[in-house]
RNA sequence: CGAGGUGUAGCGCAGCUGGUAGCGCGCUUGCUUUGGGAGCAAGAUGUCGGGGGUUCGAGUCCCUUCACCUCGACCA
């Protein structure tokens, strides 16, 4: 693109509305700009580095032989009503009415027509395996959109399915996806670690995620390094360690301890470390109400509360909630004497003697012990911790990761919900076997940059640079450095090279900072050195320029970006 | 949804106890400059987020509403 002609802008300062250095990197790159909350505008720049996520990934989806197609955005209501998942997506779905006031929504995810899609096809056993595609708009009504484009409510997903005759036919699917999706990020430069994951609202059997390691990342990954195993806190089992305390259980007794709600609080009345502590926290779970015991500096782990008790949707209690159950203010609750189902961590079975929350206001109880509360159901309910044991062996450390793809073994359940049925050899009637595989090209691309940047340039891998080489012309009144410029940039276009040809009336200062922010891999100046015939070469990633004669560029772009020699016609269809 | 914060020129911001709206960058024109966000000069640009109120008078005080941001909750 000739910049003289072209949509482009850059902005000097950071903006007070992007939080991430991604955001604020793409926005000042003119790449990209916020319509409002969650909402983004795709500017040209920006949207030229999207196609080529796009492109690497529809060239691995393309090499396990999954066939693309476009689904619907504006979907019937009734199709997740249907399957089961209008509630389950509760409010983070987008609903409209058309003028007949019959309900749509604005898909979320797409199992569903494609299942749809799926039973048009599959009769027999013969008709699979089978693996579909697509890019299409997602829309998600999240509470808290934020950091750029990571977290946003409108955004472009490349969604695959597979369809199976049984679980092992699956788990080949699967496995091809799994290393098309390893190809993938791979080729994206991107550092990332693979993790095992809660299934969600998706349900089925398996969930892995693709997690880019970031200081902003929004997942905790639980590392388990000696023994190359990674989870997501969210679904991180703990292991029961150490030995059953041995102190003589003594009869519980009431001690006063006012104004002391919080177990800080508390642990200073004693003067006793948390660990002798057990918190009793109230949940809502689907509208039931839990009571959920773990020590005293532990953190409740929700998802496995979830799964024990078979909800989706939890939260704490409401203060009123939690007032009637206890008959105490919020902060004095305690597990003796609850009338609510009462989950204790596994945790707590080895300890004696430990201090509860009396259900009474500004009131404990110490020396409390299992048998005070016979009524429970011991479970692991916590969140794990650095250093813990994983259940391979290792101490375990925490990362933070941005999710940028996943994979999702599905099993039946989309299949039964759908009617995707199929015959097998024995004229049987069997359900399909379903996967779900996802990746955020956008969230791809942010990712990239806050893990490739500095405070004033993207550094973009060579695959993804929107502009490849960048042609500056230092003073665009001069004849011959517009002339050369322009042969240069014919000559590259033509070889199939993304070039930018800066011949905007700025200063050259002005025009190597823009190359710079947005991340042109490589420049070429034309300056002071073309009287004798030779421009200036430079990397961004290399802080030297050098001089190379006109006749030579053509080659030693191709020596960086590999012999091109064409169009790339099929770069953007 | 809970707590807090911010809305003033294209962008970033100032504007005190109410008294006719300002700075930097950017933009326009001219001259100079021309390899790392140039200099000088002259200009243009505002329903002060919206609505209502108090007041002789509101960017400023009050009420209300909307948008955005931060932390939390939640979420694939």
């Amino acid at each position: 693109m000739r910049l003289s002609k072209g949509y482009f802008f850059t902005l000097r300062e950071d903006q007070h509305d992007e939080e991430s250095a991604s955001g604020n990197l793409m926005v000042r790159a003119g790449m990209i700009k916020k319509s409002s909350a969650g909402i983004y505008m795709m500017l040209p720049l920006g949207l030229l580095a999207k196609r080529k996520v796009e492109r690497i990934i529809r060239e691995e989806m393309n090499a396990i032989d999954s066939h693309e197609l476009v689904m619907p955005a504006l979907i019937p209501e009734e199709v997740y009503i249907e399957s089961g998942r209008r509630e389950t997506f509760g409010n983070s779905m987008f609903c409209l009415q058309d003028r007949f006031q019959r309900p749509f929504v604005l898909g979320p995810t797409h199992e569903e027509l494609f299942a749809s899609a799926a039973r048009m096809h599959i009769r027999s056993y013969k008709d699979l395996p089978l693996s579909l595609y697509q890019f299409q708009s997602k829309y998600r009504d999240e509470p808290r959109p934020r950091f750029g484009l990571i977290r946003v409510r409108e955004f472009t997903m490349k969604d695959a399915y597979t369809f199976d005759r049984d679980l092992a036919g699956l788990d080949v699917a699967y496995g091809k996806m799994f290393q098309a999706y390893k190809n993938i990020f791979d080729r994206l430069h991107l550092d990332y670690v693979i993790v095992t994951a809660d299934t969600g609202v998706m349900g089925g059997l398996l969930s892995e995620e693709f997690q880019a390691l970031s200081p902003i990342g929004e997942d905790i990954l639980v590392i388990d390094d000696e023994n190359k195993y990674a989870t997501n806190i969210e679904v991180t089992p703990c292991v029961l360690e150490g030995t059953e305390s041995t102190e003589e259980k003594r009869p519980y007794s009431k001690v006063p301890t006012p104004g002391a709600k919080t177990i800080e609080q508390v642990t200073a009345l004693f003067d006793l470390p948390a660990t002798m502590f057990v918190k009793t926290m109230i949940y809502d779970v689907d509208g039931e109400l839990y009571a959920v015991c773990v020590r005293g500096d532990r953190d409740v782990n929700e998802t496995k509360l979830r799964k024990l008790v078979g909800g989706f949707e939890s939260a704490l209690a409401t203060a009123a909630d939690i007032e009637r159950v206890t008959g105490a203010p919020v902060g004095f609750a305690g597990p003796v004497g609850l009338e609510i189902p009462l989950l204790v961590d596994q945790e707590i079975s080895l300890m004696r003697n430990f201090i509860t929350g009396a259900n009474e206001d500004d009131q404990h109880l110490i020396d409390v012990n299992l048998d005070d509360f016979p009524e429970h159901q011991i479970a692991d309910l916590r969140m794990i911790a650095p250093g813990d044991r994983s259940i391979k062996g290792g101490k375990v450390r925490f990362a933070r990761g941005i999710e940028v793809g996943n994979t999702f073994k599905l099993g039946t359940k989309y299949a039964e919900a759908m009617d995707v049925y199929y015959t097998d050899q024995d004229n049987v009637r069997r359900p399909v076997f379903m996967g779900s595989y996802g990746i955020g090209p956008a969230r791809c691309l942010a990712a990239i940059v806050e893990q490739n940047h500095t405070e004033n340039a993207i550094l973009w891998p060579k695959e993804i640079a929107p502009v490849e080489v960048a042609i500056v012309v230092v003073n665009i009144n001069n004849a011959e450095q517009m002339q050369v410029a322009d042969e240069l940039y014919e000559l590259l276009t033509r070889q199939g090279y993304d070039v930018m040809l800066d011949d905007r009336d700025e200063r050259a200062g002005v025009k190597f900072n823009d190359m710079d922010l947005i991340g042109a891999y490589a420049r070429i100046t034309l300056g002071r050195d073309l009287k004798d015939g030779k421009v200036g070469f430079k990397l961004l990633k290399e802080e030297q320029e050098i001089a190379v004669p006109v006749a030579e560029v053509a080659a030693r772009v191709a020596e960086i970006f590999g012999e091109r020699g064409h169009y790339r016609r099929d770069l953007y269809s």
